[in-house]
DNA sequence: CGATGCCTTGACCAACCTCAAGTGGCGTGG
DNA sequence: CCACGCCACTTGAGGTTGGTCAAGGCATCG
């Protein structure tokens, strides 16, 4: 098993090893495995093809997250569902099994935290190729002001304890872009900003809309 | 524990209650809890305060990955070491833990899996959020060209399954944009490409100097 | 042999970056 | 208590990279 861990190519006769049941499948050019938001219940290994991952914005704009080879694992997720569309670029044979998750305590926080952050990066990447300023901006704070619903703590103030530096850097731009674009938000009333390192949300919804690309 | 599991924020009481060895650690502003490269040896929890994660390039730009607040989990790395820099935003609490990973089989794959299409998910921001044109499609190719290498395979030619869009929408570019880039390390006489979906890599180590932003 | 779809190439344009100056808060020291 | 300096942030003017729009090449497939 170490050895099969250690490498990143994996086949049938591992799962056979590791009495997994699995099913083999033959899929045909551009077919979609998997979509979006779909009930993650499945996950497939390549055995020969290719597959593309990708997320999708309302307005069709397209974020390819990875490619995946013979040997390569996919379509790991959380309760959730899939956090992304899979695809196959040309004729694919893969093996699927169902996601097992029995192993308890702090061995199943992590691998579960694992996946949370795979699904952030995947979001973040979709921000950094394919979001405008404005919207990879509006995200920012949108996502900030979520997680502090998400803990149940008001949502409103945000508070910004990192620099205009850490935040361009953050989200791919300057710091000259982060502050005007941020001094934009605040002329049209869609925040404040008592303070550098303090954000007030004053129209929530339109902030959301703003982070995926609506007016 | 899947009370624990479904939310995102822990704390010391979690880990008390699942035996979890741990040493609080007070931080000051600044400090680097862990650099890219270091051997991964701990996890950390926040107890209070923030932390930035973030890669840099030999040239000194900068890509954050993301932000994390009290409750949250970091430092997960597999055994090439961590993939980034751990920072602190202001003073902070942290509680420390030695990494655990006991569970075999399928799920110790399947963890490794999450970890490594992490570390990768990582590089892509960098690539994604920092990168020129030019850096984006060298990285492209190396990685591909690479990827073979790494399953005992010549490592060029590269074929190249996936569409044109598909390379701009996974390199945050337009197809226009790929394509005259190719032209180009074909004109410099860095790639060759015999076919639309093939990509001989004539010169691997100047192609691996251009991804990483060298001349 | 024409149609289709994908890729390539060119000319122009705009979003964001660069460079530069100005503002404001805060800590220090006179 | 106020003046000063420092540093982070903001704002402005102009430039560059990569996007947009458009035309042309080329292979595949009826």
């Amino acid at each position: 098993v170490n050895a099969a861990a250690a490498s990143r190519a994996y086949d049938a006769v591992d799962l056979r090893r590791m009495h997994v049941p699995h099913t083999p499948m033959q899929v045909p050019p551009g077919y979609a495995i998997f979509r979006e938001g779909d009930p993650a219940t499945r996950l497939f290994l390549v055995a020969s093809g290719a597959i593309k991952l990708y997320k999708l914005m309302p307005d069709g704009r397209r974020q390819v997250l990875c490619f995946h080879f013979a040997g390569d694992l996919f379509g790991m997720a959380d309760d959730t569902g899939y956090s992304c569309t899979a695809e196959t670029l040309g004729p694919s044979r893969l093996l699927q099994f169902a996601r097992v998750e029995g192993f308890p305590g702090l061995d199943r926080i992590m691998y579960l935290t694992a996946i949370r952050e795979l699904v952030a990066a995947q979001e973040q990447m979709l921000l950094l190729g394919r979001k405008t300023a404005r919207e990879k901006v509006a995200t920012f704070l949108s996502m900030l002001s979520q997680r502090l619903e998400q803990r149940g703590l008001p949502p409103s103030p945000v508070h910004l304890p990192m620099s205009r530096a850490d935040i361009a850097d953050c989200l791919g731009l300057t710091i000259e872009t982060v502050s005007r674009t941020l001094s934009q938000l605040k002329r049209e009333k869609v925040i404040g900003l008592p303070a550098a390192d303090q954000a007030v949300v004053l129209d929530g919804v339109r902030l959301a809309g703003l982070a995926e690309g609506g007016g």
